[in-house]
DNA sequence: TGAATAGTGTCTATAAGACAATATCCC
DNA sequence: GGGATATTGTCTTATAGACACTATTCA
């Protein structure tokens, strides 16, 4: 670039005077905080990590995984970390997805939460949330307008539909959204599937992403055209009919 | 929806007292701050209302307008005021980019920056960056890698490219990917011109953000066929040649 | 009348949808 | 062999691109 200002090369006496009476605790400010919309899909449904609250507010609702950002972590980070503490788990597919800002979104005190979602297979979520633990699920998501522009997601839970706490359920519509205005153009669905798998597989996730059958046919030529796939050669077993063979995502780097 | 638990509703005696003994400010936090990408199309670039720095850091620099966030309004309603201030607008197209969040991005302190952009037709843009100026200017926008994925912006001032203070590049290449990839299903050019417009028009705000040229044929036959386009049955006047029909945004309440 | 762009009609190439035919596994 | 799904090939239909032709304004 060349265009870009280098503050740490401009060390005039004029700019360490600055600093220095800079008071950076002067005023009130929000809490920064992560949540994380961690996604996997099964059974023909997408599934999302929820907590149980045990503490007001929204005692006994549901929520999204998250916390407060630290002070020496970026925001990416943050949501790594809480990946990592609250699933087990790293190096998944995560990425940002909104910044939920409303004054009154916890009753609290005022806290701006920058939403991510995460991206897993499902078989790397055994035993995060074991059925039978009354503190943690993966709950099904379902959309509440389906196919409109905006609306709320709802969570169900062994019991039905969940109470979820502050605004997730915002989040949640959200992200199913942009699911689906993503799931064209960018490599999303194989982050949902382990690494090698058939075609009839990648067509399921993109089917429960989209809420909707899709044209068996198109969407083969599609992905065969896309270059994104490549064939191992092996194929699926103990299928009960003619297994289909095997593939795997390359990416752009690898092709 | 039914689902969503009522704080308010919620004022047991037990959850008085945890509210009692929260304390809000025991924590570091970063502070949060809005920065507005106001964008306008004219003569076949993008252009962006920068601010030149009088203080450090990145003094001399230029820098999007932007604003710290207060206690008592949302970050939608802070972008809309540093619109408002910044460029005495309002009523406009606004909606959320992307937050920005890296530990370093301001020297001075840890500041989270929710990116905003903007879109106005030229017309009320005038007087807001008069030439001549050198504290602010509207600034001719381009991509660095052009084409790709990643990668910053540009911003050309009239003696070439302007250095651009923070991580402002990068929210500007954020930006202009972003119009790009809502092009196609977003009614965002509309946003960019007058009430009234010509086809033609609107296909040169199209190639503006695309950053190529369209086929003329199918975008006719796109945007005709696409519903969102009302004629008036008036014709532009006074250009040398036959005038074409001017059209009319009409969304899809109003359908 | 000429220059310039608007607007229409038609042909072709490409992608999507429908559907039939064949292939290959497990039981 | 029978059941089930994979895979291939073909036909039809919708859409995008290319291009020719006519229309209408101002100079």
């Amino acid at each position: 670039m060349g265009q870009a200002l280098e503050p740490t090369r401009d060390e005039s006496s004029e700019e360490r005077a600055f600093l220095a009476s800079y008071k950076a605790s002067e005023f009130d400010r929000p809490s920064v905080a992560v949540d994380v919309v961690l996604l996997t899909a099964e059974g023909g449904s997408l599934h999302v990590l929820l907590t149980q609250r045990d503490e007001h507010p929204f005692k006994g609702g549901w929520a999204l995984p998250g916390g407060f950002v630290r002070m020496d972590e970026s925001l990416d980070e943050a949501a790594a970390r809480v990946l990592q503490n609250k699933a087990s788990l790293s190096g998944v597919f995560l990425e940002q997805l909104y910044t939920f800002g409303g004054v009154r979104r916890d009753p609290r005190m005022r806290v701006v939460s920058v939403a991510y979602y995460a991206l897993v297979e499902p078989g790397r979520l055994r035993g995060v949330a074991p059925t039978g633990l009354t503190t943690r699920c993966l709950a099904r998501l379902g959309l509440v307008g389906e196919g409109e522009v905006g609306g709320d997601a709802v969570a169900f839970g062994a019991d039905g539909a969940l109470p979820l706490a502050f605004d997730h359920a915002e989040m949640l519509g959200m992200v199913v959204r942009r699911l689906r205005g993503k799931l064209d153009y960018a490599p999303i669905g194989f982050e949902l599937l382990p690494e090698e798998f058939t075609l009839r597989r990648l067509q399921a996730v993109h089917e429960t992403i989209m809420g909707r059958a899709l044209n068996k046919d198109a969407f083969r030529r599609r992905m065969l055209a896309g270059g994104m796939l490549q064939a191992t050669g092996r194929r699926e077993t103990e299928v009960g009919h003619r297994p289909a063979e095997l593939y795997r995502f390359i990416t752009k780097a690898a092709r």
